[in-house]
DNA sequence: AAATAGGTACACAGACCTGTGTAACTAGGC
DNA sequence: GCCTAGTTACACAGGTCTGTGTACCTATTT
């Protein structure tokens, strides 16, 4: 039916920068007409991709919606992992907290929006607790709520601060509570440069 | 100078009302019509009292602002106290997370609410780490930013999520981290439900 | 060349927002 | 009784917001 569009990218365009300003400036701070006007596009050609501007939010938390993906590394590396990136993007200065807890301290009661946000932290939260399971951690689901707590706590802490340690701190609490449930974590935890880098297919689970 | 106004507390109910409505709804999402029709003045005498919305603004996160006091019960008790007082303001239903957070996520590059913001989590910070050092723990101040970001994790996620046993998720892990510190924690700690109750004056420091 | 899909320019409706101006009212203090 | 401070009712300025309507333009496809 659609013959491919002349610029196949105006819905992407459209998409990518409000979610830009959405992130960066709130949702609520933001209008269509400033999303048209960062683009250099006129408001209707705006509204003739997207009917409203709430399918436009909805629009912009999916496509924030990205699930952690499970790698070859050892569990250990990827849970731990975790807050070294986390302190990566904290160290980027277009950070600006978790999209979706912000999307729902602005816009409140709105349904749909806390569904998507739960959704997305549930799924942080079964990663975590895979990855315990193939530690042989006994609860490994307290244990996953515990880590996605110390997730986002150091995400709120950063978000009003503006410091990356927060992050690390974060590495610090987790290992003490792997290490607690009986997880070998290699020695040198702290900044994590340069540790020994061996890579174990994966454990017994 | 001003002679003791006929209703010496119109000032506060401005302030009540707009706390109310700012917190549940959002800062942006309540005009200062509403605020006013809901106390059921004109905005005439809002204006009379509050210069600007800004000032209202300034105001209420003023009055948010409540530093944690210490009491006469063990730093222990203290410490894990606090996430059983988090639990039940989870429970509440006019909870919706951390008013300086959200006014941070709302708000985004004010200066002047993110300095309260940040003053205000620095103030539990140091509390933490008073109690800490009374307890002798060696690193205090890394250890109370680890339960800073404990709490501020379990506040983020239940506003997600709407799930009080998120502060008993964050006390548990609190638990660990102290017992690695060092601290003697009473036994059963879980629910908290009617624990051994010693109160010891102060622990060597 | 004609048709079609998509974009542009621009005005506009209707709502809401912050903040002000003004005249009248109401109560307590002198 | 009169003054004063606080309040009220109400209009309004000037801005922003979402969303629509309309007429024109510009490529690509057929």
């Amino acid at each position: 039916m659609a013959t491919l569009p002349a610029k196949p990218d105006m819905k992407d365009r459209i998409l990518e920068t409000a979610d830009r300003l959405f992130y960066l400036q709130g949702i609520r701070a933001i209008g269509v007409d400033t999303i048209a006007a960062e683009i250099g596009i006129s408001k209707r050609t705006l509204y003739n991709h997207f009917p409203s501007k709430d399918a436009l939010i909805t629009a912009y938390l999916a496509r924030r919606f990205v699930a952690p993906r499970t790698s070859d590394k050892s569990p250990v590396e990827q849970i731990l992992g975790t807050f070294d990136s986390l302190e990566r993007r904290f160290s980027a200065k277009d950070f600006r907290g978790c999209p979706f807890v912000n999307a729902v301290a602005e816009l409140g009661e709105d349904r749909s929006v806390r569904k998507v946000a739960v959704a997305f932290k549930e799924s942080r939260r079964l990663w975590f607790r895979d990855l315990l399971v193939q530690l042989g951690v006994a609860d490994a689901d307290a244990l996953a709520t515990q880590l996605a707590l110390l997730v986002d706590g150091s995400i709120a802490q950063d978000l009003v601060r503006n410091d990356p340690a927060m992050a690390r701190a974060a590495k610090e609490a987790a290992t003490v509570l792997l290490r607690n449930a009986g997880v070998k974590v290699g020695g040198n935890i702290a900044t994590n440069k340069r540790a020994t880098k061996k890579r174990h297919s994966r454990p017994a689970s």
